[in-house]
DNA sequence: TATTGTTATACTCTATAACTATA
DNA sequence: TATAGTTATAGAGTATAACAATA
């Protein structure tokens, strides 16, 4: 048996973000959206929700949401709706098509969870969720220091 | 103790693609490079590439690996060499700047794989390999299908 | 005829800076 | 004075289509 070395891990990793990229660039071509409005629409998950915010949680400048915003607009995907209390502001709404995009979305998700560990059994699945939390922790922590 | 699903698997690959995606943004900060133009640097460790060969191994057009090269070009990590035998094409080769980025990334690389799972253990990391190969497998024959 | 790379054109994502309307 | 969003401008990555030079 050969010694398996903490480079093969890494290039494992690697790939599988490959492989994650490509998966959401299919569903890119399926849906006719770009990752960058995919990822607008899913934060509208928990309901409309301002320019500001969204581009805080993206951790892009205001200026881009606009233009995301512009292009989910045209789509037919949002709506952009006056805030209740703050003249200034705009609340980003789903619409009809919005909201079944994002239904659509966590379908896929799970669709996609359901094929690549259902068959693992109990004990492996803990194992390997085990294994990747202290992955993520170890990680963290190095961006975090730089 | 709590049964794991599929899901918070999937969560944990997610996870670590984006930590993944960081990690490639910080080292483009500090290289002054962009994602493309590393990979396309990455592409010629084998020796000097024709601009076609480049965008086959990329999936890009031929039209995007002119502009790529035209920016690696100015900021001196290659140069645009004759193909020997071969008057239409051109051998995009990297420079002693280019060359000293490549062995930056693989320096780095080796690092982060040391940070991560240099401390793991024999026994685990093997498993670990395993059942990262068994979700690479399954991933890919998934893509493969659609 | 087929292949290699370029020019022309266009769309998307991203950023900074200046500006308007409102708080 | 501070905040929400837009206009103006710019650069990078991506694509298709038409074209020149060469095979």
């Amino acid at each position: 048996m050969t010694a398996r070395s903490a480079t093969e891990a890494l290039d494992r990793i690697l790939r599988l973000s490959m492989l994650v990229s490509a998966d959401l660039a299919r569903y890119e071509r399926e849906s006719g959206l770009t990752a960058a409005r995919v990822e607008l629409l899913w934060r509208l998950a928990g309901g409309p929700t301002t320019q500001r915010a969204l581009a805080a949680a993206m951790e892009v400048t205001p200026r881009n949401v606009t233009g995301l915003v512009d292009g989910l607009v045209a789509s037919g995907h949002v709506t952009r709706e006056p805030h209740p209390t703050d003249r200034r502001a705009i609340l980003v709404t789903p619409t009809a098509l919005g909201s079944e995009a994002i239904a659509g979305l966590r379908a896929s998700h799970a669709d996609l969870a359901r094929q690549l560990f259902g068959d693992l059994g109990r004990d492996r699945l803990a194992g390997f969720i085990t294994l990747l939390d202290e992955t993520i922790a170890r990680f963290s922590a190095l961006m975090e220091e730089s």
